[in-house]
This record gives structure tokens, sequence and C-alpha cells, in this order.
DNA sequence: TATGAATGAGGCTTCATTCAT
DNA sequence: TATGAATGAAGCCTCATTCAT
């Protein structure tokens, strides 16, 4: 038994074998999920795509539901971190909601397979059983609360114009999912760049407001 | 899909008796998906809420895909159509757009049960047997251009700025599931109204543009 | 939905076929049970020997667990609904004694599959789930109370000398679960008759008492 | 199994650390199988209760089944040697039965772990394996035969009457057990001591026999 | 036409056993 | 020798679908 106090520094060599294995079904469990959403996925596939027993997994995971909910937290955090990170540097409101965007898109062309889960856990959190439901709509809020504060920040400094920023926010992220829908599903036939220049454009000028 | 047009002219009673029942069932699944999710749903279940047999679900629709399917459709025809309907006597954009919102929020309000089915499905529709995302795909895409058309005959009208009208659309259906799916989920404490009012400002905003 | 009068006299058709069906099952489920004990008897060996399917089996019983608590009780309640019924014209002690064992001998003779249970279930009832355990325990009172009551009747007539009731009683039900036991497991090489005689000859003269 | 004698004379010290391990494992296999029987014990539970790897039970022994069957006989095997050794010192049949009961009762009392093994085996044997079920029967006619040889010694010394040894024999172990089992479900509320002097008292006229 | 009993494939999870370290 | 991570067979149970009534 590893006291308490151990805890965080010296990752024995068990830890990382198992931070190991865990981030290997991570992977695998995105990409199966995102194939085919988390009822229609089996426990089987995701140990097949990892390339390990389904025993195994179940080393590392208590239940298919931890399984799911794990791996979307774990994406959901990495995606939250860096643009927690790239926030840092900015100091203007536009520069940050493009940073935003642009991050999410970079995303989902790196990471095909959990792109999907991305996009439709965000929608069909809906339908989830209810504590993962519950996890999801804190990382969402989470998520928004970063704009919420860009924006805030942004009103203050009076480079936008007075306006609802909690809002304001959940347009942004509304909007983003929208915008990487249609890149995943391919629906889109504009190039990315347009339609994310478009979509920016309508953006700020809805933030900046019509001075009259 | 019996289109209501193709068959000759004279409904015997039997296709009325069949629209009858198809539209029952319709009514149930779409509380019982609504409810539950796709995967989450037995077509006992729909069966039990019909108020008919397991066996009878099966004389209408040849699987639990097709009610889906089906349901889905059926709703959101209801949608379009009264979106339709009501925008002939709206001539300008703007009040286009912001009917376009209402009339969803409306069915919100009113399909307390179908309308999990309307958000998560847009965005599940990530995960769905592919039939079926096809078919989901052209809705949406057929929704979108209700207000492609409207924001291009804004523009030509001199109403609002010249901008990519698709990209413009699909923002204003992105933003109207949000707004939904907040209301649904109760994640937003805002009255509807303010979220709803502080969201047509900015869209309004955004696409009337920065004249400086 | 039928009418909580209904329930005792007009037997519905379903309800027979109910009936017959979980007569059906208990028997494979006798059979199945008696062979390997509970914890090795799989739930698809129980159809298999009925001769129907998996998903039938459930139809008629919820789990496992009740499948077995039904079984075993179903069994328990005819013998001793028979040894009731025999007792009523019995009125010597020494003779109700007899006839408890010989209804359970001959019920071992006619029932060799479920006998199994009959023995193993009231000696391992240690180690089954807990619901079960206490229902097993209530059985294997009640079954002895009968004899409890049969035996303080002839201490009142004078038949038998005076004597703890309860303790004789189980006294008789133990040696009776052994003299099965070794009746099923074939252990003794005596004619039952024997075996049984000298046993009725020991308790009776155990009961009866030394007179000096 | 291996007989102490049947190895070359020197133990090695191999052989004592092995008979140590083994002995480990007994004593925690006996705490584990007590508490939940057969089938609802895992090797991990038991190497846990031992406090050594699981793969290390694996050293010692072939199976789950072969740990069950030689943890049972080493228990079986101490009950019945120190049977042996204390009837040495006694001549009259009555006080060997009295023993007999009184050895197996005190050591339900000393080892309420293994207790339960004790009981339900001997009565769920019949749903054992059968090279286990073998073995049991030996076990079980072993210890009969103690009383069997007891009795017919009594009879021979005009102790008791004349009357088929075996049967008695039997009589008393099923007693017995029933008198154990009660002990340890709790279903007997009387004292442990009215219980077995009422039982003693029922053998003993049962034995001495009805003097016409 | 309407029904729901019957079916069996398939899903999640456990656990005895093996084997590389 | 000791370990425990890895495995996959096997178990319980659900449910979409069929079919005899």
């Amino acid at each position: 038994m590893r006291a308490a106090v151990s805890k965080s520094f010296p990752k024995t060599k068990k830890d990382v074998v198992v931070e190991f294995r865990r981030e290997m079904i991570f992977e695998a469990a995105a990409k199966a999920f995102g194939r085919a959403g988390y009822e229609a996925t089996s426990v089987d596939a995701i140990a097949a795509e990892a390339g390990i027993g389904k025993g195994t997994v179940y080393l590392y995971f208590a239940s298919k539901a931890e399984i799911y909910l794990s791996t979307t937290m774990h994406e959901l955090n990495k995606i939250h971190a860096e643009t927690v990170r790239r926030f840092a540097v900015l100091s203007s409101c536009k520069e940050k909601i493009e940073l935003f965007i642009r991050i999410r898109l970079e995303y989902v062309e790196s990471h095909r397979d959990f792109c999907r889960i991305y996009i439709s856990e965000f929608g069909s959190a809906v339908t989830q059983p209810d504590p993962i439901q519950k996890q999801l709509r804190k990382m969402r809020l989470r998520q928004a609360d970063l704009l919420t504060n860009a924006i805030s920040d942004g009103i203050a400094a009076g480079e936008i114009r007075q306006l609802p920023a909690r809002s304001a926010a959940f347009l942004i992220t509304d909007v983003t999912r929208g915008l990487l829908e249609r890149r995943v599903l391919g629906g889109s036939k504009s190039y990315p760049g347009e339609d994310l220049r478009a979509i920016l454009d309508l953006l700020w000028n809805g933030l900046k407001g019509g001075t009259p």
C-alpha cells in the first residue's frame, strides 16, 4: 500500500506501466467509441483495437462506462489544458476566440478518431447514463468559462461592446462544434479556411457590435 | 417512404388506417427515444407507449432503425413545413431568422419528449448507422437551406452586408441547437428570453456588419 | 390487467400455460441443479434440459437464483403437503415418525434428480446467497415443526417419555437426511429396508426411553 | 498426497518449506472457503488471505479443486487423529460417543471459519466434481468406522444391546452434523448444552435399548 | 390484422490458470 | 522461488426479430 504522501512524486515502475496501459486503452477506446458511439461499441472491440485481451481492459478500468468517461475526460482535459496554456500569452479577446476555435480545428484534424466523441457527446449527452452526463456537462461548462472570461476581459478593456458574456461564450462553443462537425462529416464543401474566416468575421462583427 | 402524391389518387381505407397507425407509433417512439436515446430504447417500450402489441409495430416498420429514422424525419418534416409556411408571409431576413429560432424554441417547449431527439441526433449523427446518417444529414442541409435563401435574399435586398450566406446559415443552425440544448438540459440559468435576445442581438450585429 | 378478485378463481388460458411452462422448467432445473449444484449449473443447461431457448427461461423466472429457490420450494412444498395430508389419518407418534421418513425415502426413489437438491441444499445452505438461505432455513424449520408437534402429542398421550420435543425432532430430520444421502450416494451397502429398520428401532427406543 | 513415511527418511529443507507453505495455504483456504463455499471463493481471495501472490498458490497446488480437497482432507485428518488419540484412553462406548460429538462441537467453536466446510461439504458432496466426491466419501466412512468399532465393542462388552453397529454409527454422525449445523447457523435457540444433552440422552436410550 | 411467446445472438463482467520477469 | 499481469472461456441476462395463433 503506497502512502498518501508518496503518491504524487515517486512514480513506481508499476505506476508507469499502468499509465502506459491506460493511455493505450484510451487511444483504442477513442477510436472505437468514435466509430460507433457508446452503446454500439463493445468492450471486445476496444480490446481488439488496443491489441490486448478483453480481460486486460478490466485490469485498468472498472467498467465500460468508466472507460468511456475516462477517455472522454482525458481528451477534453488535454484540449482544455492546451487552450489555457496558449491563452496565457494572448491579451486581446479577438485573438483568444480565434485561438479557441483554431485549437479545436487542429485537434479534429490530428485526432480524426476521437473528434467524433468530442462532437457527438457534447450533443448526445442528453441520452447518456446519468453520472456520465453530469461529468460531461461539467466539462462543457468549464470550456465555456474560458471564453466567458476572455469576453468579460474584452468588455472591460473596451475591446468589445457591452453584452452578456456567458451567452456569447455559448454561442462561440456552439458554432465551434458545428464547424468541427461539418469538417468531420464533410458536409461542407467550402474550404475549411473559408468557412472559418466567414464564421470569425460574423462572430467578431457580432461582438464588436454595430456602433451606429 | 410513401410520398403522398406518388400513389394513385384515391387513398384506400387501408392507407388511412396504416397512416393512422404509423402516426400513433411515431408519437410513442418520439417519447420513448426522447427519454433514453436510440440504443437504450427497446421496441417493447415503444409498443407499450403506443398501447399496442410489439408484433404490431413490425407490421408498420421493418426494424427498430426504421422506426427511429422515420420518427425523426416525421418530426423534422413537421418543423420544416411549419417554417416554410410561416416564412412565406415574412419579407425581411431579420424576421425570418428570428422566426426560425423561435419556432424551434416553441417546439422544444411543447414537445419535451421528442426534442431530445432533435437535439442529440443532429449531434450524434456521427455515430449512427450509415443509412440513418445520410438521411439526417440531408434533413439538416434542407433546414440550413431555408436560412441560406433568406440570407441571400437579405443580401440582395441590401438588408445585410455581403457575406457567405451558407456559412452564416450554418452558424445560425448551430447556435439554435445550442440554445435548445441549454433549454432542455437546464444548464443555462438565464431566462430563455434573455439568452435568446442576446443571441439574436449578436447574430444580427454579425450579419449586418460593422459599418464603421 | 386482471383484477385482484379474479386472481384465485378463473384461471385464464394464459395462467394455465404459464403454470405448465414453470412446471416444465422446475423439472428441468431440478435435474440440472441436482446434477451439479447451484453454482455449477448454468441457465443454459437448464434451458437445454427443458428443451427450450435460454431466453424463454427468463420469461418465467427473473433470475437464476429465482429458478433455484422456486424449484426447491416447489418440491419441498409438495413433500410437506403430502406429509401433512398423510399425518392426518394417523394418531400415534410412532407411526408419524415412521411415515415422515418413509415419505422421504419414497420421494428419493421416485425423484432421483431432485433429491440431490433436497439433500445437499439443506446441508449446503451454509454457502448459498443470503435470500436463498433464509428461505431454505424457513422450510427446514417448517418440516421439523411437523415432527415437533407429533412428538409433543406423543408425550402428552404418554406414548413416549418426557423429553425436549424440538431436539428430538431435529434428531429425526438429521437422521432422515443421512439415510437419504446414503441411499442416493450408494455408500451404504445394506438394504435400505435394513438400515431403515435399524434406524427406526434406535429412534424409537431413544424416544420411548429406558424403562428400567 | 505426500505420505509422511513414503519418501526416504531425511526431510530436506525444501520439504519443510513446502510443508510450511501448504499449511499456510490450508489455513487461508479454510477461512476463505468457509466464508463463501467452493464456487464463490476465488483463488485470489485465498492468496490474499494467505498473504502471498496468486501465482505462488499454484506452486503448491495444481488447481483450485486440489486446494479445496487438500484443505478439507487436512482438517478432517486433524479431527480424525484427535478422535483416535482421545478414544485410546476411553473404554466405555458411551464415553466414546459423547467424546466423538464433543470433539466436533469444540472444533466448530474454535474454527468458525472452516466448520462451514465441515458441515456443508459432507452434505453437498452430492454436487462436487467426482474425484472430490470420492475422497470425501472415504473420509466420511473412515469417521463412521471409528464409531462402528466403538459400538461393536460396546455390544461385545454387553454395554449396549445387540444392534447393527454400522447403522447406529451413521445415525450418530448424521445427528452430529445436524447439531453442528444448528450451532453455526444459529437456528436453534436452545443452549448448545441443552440440545447436546437431549441428543445424547436420546441416543443412549436408543442404543441401550428397550428392555422388554 | 394483431399479438406476444419464443428465440439466440451478443453484451458485460469474472476468474482460473499461465508465464515472463 | 515468487509474483501478478494477461488472457479468454464461460456465465448471466437483454432484446430485436419471427411466427403461430
